[in-house]
DNA sequence: GAAACTAGTTTCCCAAAGGAAACTACCAAC
DNA sequence: GTTGGTAGTTTCCTTTGGGAAACTAGTTTC
């Protein structure tokens, strides 16, 4: 390998950990992947939807969080012109792409449940 | 779809809910995914090497994390009998599955930066 | 006009995460 | 015997994440 290759090869690095940095950065935290989850499996849901959907999560937290979301461009907020009204949140275009991420994660934690979970308890 | 059919969907989604949260469980935090990271590119590695490899961590957190990583048997630890001692941290073979999880990680967090973060500047 | 639903916000508090610097302990080279 | 390398641990402190409950505000139904 020349300097120039490891130049390059040190930069794709960084720009990698870069990456998985910006990713981990929007789904950080108890909530993000759930409601993403939420938002997967049902497309459209209201506030309190949301609330009673996602086990355990506070409004607080739910505001918050969508906010987030909202502001990385991962879900869209639609006020619905219904009396009292209702908001209604739903994957972008975008954040339907995470799908792919999110099987990998479950996959693997799957597979880990299984190898080592599992064992440990016989 | 009948009940017995809903309640095993049912099932199969708090199944993948818990997976999720079991491998988020064991890669959250700020430094995890970047002492994997840097296992994954180096192979073995010890102490010092990732103190300085993984940019800006602290030799308490590092020495956390890696419990952590042991424990949950995604790293192996080796001590050398070199004088003075020596300790080779590197993944183990169940460690090295997280390998596609990563790249998923990764390949999202390049195309979100391409697609949201690059436009969002000009 | 009181109760109940919509969608949040605000306040106050606690626990967990994380950082900086000092410290232990062993060994080797100078 | 002092400096410097190995691999950590300990202490003390600040920041962040998150939870419970009360509160705003508009609308509808009884």
């Amino acid at each position: 390998m020349n300097k120039k290759e490891r130049t390059e090869n040190s930069a794709e690095c960084i720009k990698g950990m870069q990456a998985i940095n910006d990713t981990m950065q929007l789904l950080s935290g108890k909530w993000k992947f759930k409601i993403v989850g939420a938002l997967m499996k049902h497309g459209k849901l209201r506030f309190m939807d949301l609330l009673r959907e996602v086990d355990g999560i506070a409004a607080k937290m739910l505001s918050k969080e969508l906010h987030e979301l909202e502001i990385n461009l991962l879900v869209s907020r639609t006020i619905m012109n219904t009396k009292p009204v209702t908001v209604e949140y739903e994957l972008t275009k975008h954040g339907q792409t995470l799908e792919r991420v999110i099987n990998e994660i479950e996959a693997w934690g799957l597979a880990h449940r299984k190898l080592i979970i599992q064992p440990m308890k016989k």
